[in-house]
DNA sequence: CTTATTTCTTAAACTGGCTTAATTTTTATT
DNA sequence: AATAAAAATTAAGCCAGTTTAAGAAATAAG
């Protein structure tokens, strides 16, 4: 395959059909990111201009809460997609901040460009349509397991789910997603 | 306008547009439902074969916790669609009842039956892409709500936002989608 | 290798929200 | 209108998980 992008290519041909000279004009459409550890890719007050794809890495999601602590609220590992869709879809400041956790490659496609694409490879139009589909899926998901599990049975379902995780990520990160402070994860790695 | 479901197709018609032999189409690919007063669409264990689109009433998504308790996750009112998205896509069976509120009016479309329309009328494509994505900006909007603010903070920002909704639905399904004992909210609305 | 910074741990005191259980009110049915 | 069933209220006791604060360990930077 002659692409600059490959696990990116194949993750779209996963869903759609894409020539050749589709997967050179799709390419065109996309900025490829170089990251370091902790650098963002947008802060609070800025408009999401871009939807992010990881190809290599981790990025994360997050706000700063009232008492100054960091929130993560989503993560996005290789293959996944990650934006404040709000923000991006209206053009309008974001709250959030978007990060790599760790040295990461990242293809971003900015708002404007966006229908442009869809309009030269319709394909594109239905694969978004079904990541879009497909990330609503992991939410409602992540939205039960919120309601149904204690904050102990988050944590266990986690580590059990994602054991690679905390070899990548800080803990302190892992437990504001999950919803506990770091004195209390600690407390749980403990009692094993 | 001569259509027989004009709040879906006005819908459709504020995102993409449709010539009148698109809406006629559009039209017969979807089943209308007409719902009592806690019908059921879909129960726990069936594959959730279809996405549904709220025409005039209010449908929840629910499921039945380990002590027997329904556990609301989701509701839609007029103009909002609902699905259990993992069952759909996958056409594996379901772990939710969606079930309708009160007496309301539904239109339905199957699964088997998306991808012919979208092959039919494109633009539908592109209306589902920018639902979907609509729906998942709510759902990012909501996951932040449930981070940041209290049970009781829950209970006030979703009394004042949605102060009808009060009058629509009995209590204890808000008390379940809030995250809070029907006991806590009863005391939250005591306190005023 | 040394120092500074960030991350993680430990433990005690505290509280928001749950549980339980009994009562009242509202809604549906005959 | 009477009865049954469902929904909402009230109050006391309790505990999962937070807060606070101090120290230890790991990682980064010079």
């Amino acid at each position: 395959m002659t692409c600059n992008y490959p696990g990116f290519i194949a993750h779209i041909r996963h869903y759609v059909d894409l020539t050749q000279s589709d997967v050179e004009i799709v390419e065109s459409y996309f900025k490829p990111l170089e990251l370091k550890r902790r650098e963002h890719l947008i802060s609070e007050g800025q408009v999401c201009t871009s939807n992010f794809f990881v190809e290599k890495g981790c990025i994360r999601m997050y706000y700063v809460n009232e008492k100054l602590v960091e929130q993560t609220t989503q993560f996005a590992l290789e293959t996944w997609w990650l934006s404040d869709y709000f923000s991006f879809a209206k053009q309008l400041p974001s709250q959030y901040f978007i990060q790599a956790v760790e040295k990461s490659t990242v293809l971003a496609i900015e708002y404007q460009l966006q229908d442009k694409l869809f309009n030269e490879v319709p394909q594109m139009e239905r694969y978004f349509r079904i990541i879009m589909q497909r990330a609503l899926a992991a939410s409602q998901l992540r939205t039960k397991l919120m309601y149904q599990f204690s904050k102990e049975e988050m944590y266990r379902h986690f580590n059990s789910s994602f054991p690679q995780f905390f070899q990548r990520v800080p803990q302190y990160m892992i437990a504001s997603y999950l919803g506990l402070t770091p004195e209390y994860l600690s407390e749980l790695r403990r009692k094993g």
